[in-house]
DNA sequence: ATTCCTGCAAAATCTTTGCAGCTAG
DNA sequence: CTAGCTGCAAAGATTTTGCAGGAAT
């Protein structure tokens, strides 16, 4: 999509407004965040620099990734085996569907997600800031083989 | 609830029938995962353990739950800020709602839940075989108080 | 008697921090 | 200029593993 030329403007327009520098490598790392339509882990991000910027370092990106993440620029994904992965294109709680085979992850959409925070809210009195909802299971590719 | 010396017999009975000694040890762990309500982290169940083993090692902790989970009798709750809690009440994927000041988790009942899952399913073309669902926000409790 | 388990310490992972030198604004 | 950033290495935090002695069956 076109649009992430502009989503990767705003960013670094917010970091600029929050006095922040534009590094080389800080721009480097929100590009990858905002390109990638894969959601990618620190080490992703981390070699895929390695490239342009042998000297990169794993502390950089982390620290560019707490920075971005503090203007609630990317979505943090903590999955039960203790790894993250990054989502820089929908920085917003959306669900995730997770092959637990090939590490492949979906964007549902699904309209019911409102309508149950306004139920929990309800039932249980508390006031619902953020949320997170994941499925696992096996995509259609990895079923078909049979391995 | 009395159901969970039930629970706590079937665990027991379980490990056994897979070769697994009952150790002293083992049944404490057991006992604390069935019988706590709120949702204990592997920090709480070994300090709480030491009282009655001093020599107790957060390894056998470790260990042992590692063993209930491959059972399935124990439900792993990995959080945002990298903390794991443990549900042995209810080893069943279900929503949480947590409360972000006082770590409070409450288990909400949601029937639309899975009729989400058809939805994502038929969406994705994914099988689904596990999910997780929590929401992040503040108890009324919390609410009240000014800080 | 075996086989499995525990406790201890060391290792492994992943993430954060301190510091000196460098760079964007 | 000078506040903030990077790279490196060291430190933290949490979980796992190797091993020798000990306990359950």
């Amino acid at each position: 999509m076109a649009d992430h030329k502009k989503r990767f403007e705003r960013i670094v327009q917010k970091l600029k407004d929050n006095g922040h520098k534009i590094t080389p490598q800080r721009m480097a790392i929100v590009k990858i965040l905002v390109n990638s339509e894969g959601h990618p882990s620190v080490e992703n991000i981390h070699a895929h620099l390695k490239k342009d910027f042998p000297t990169m370092s794993l502390a950089t990106v982390y620290r560019n990734i707490v920075l971005i993440k503090s203007l609630g620029e990317v979505l943090e994904l903590g999955f039960p085996d203790g790894s993250n992965r990054y989502d820089g294109n929908n920085p917003y709680p959306h669900p995730h569907v997770i092959c637990i085979k090939c590490k492949k992850i979906v964007d549902p959409d699904l309209e019911s997600l409102d309508e149950m925070k306004k139920e929990v809210a309800l039932e249980t009195k508390f006031k619902i800031l953020n949320h997170r909802l994941d499925f696992f299971g096996i995509c259609s590719n990895c079923m078909e083989q049979q391995d």
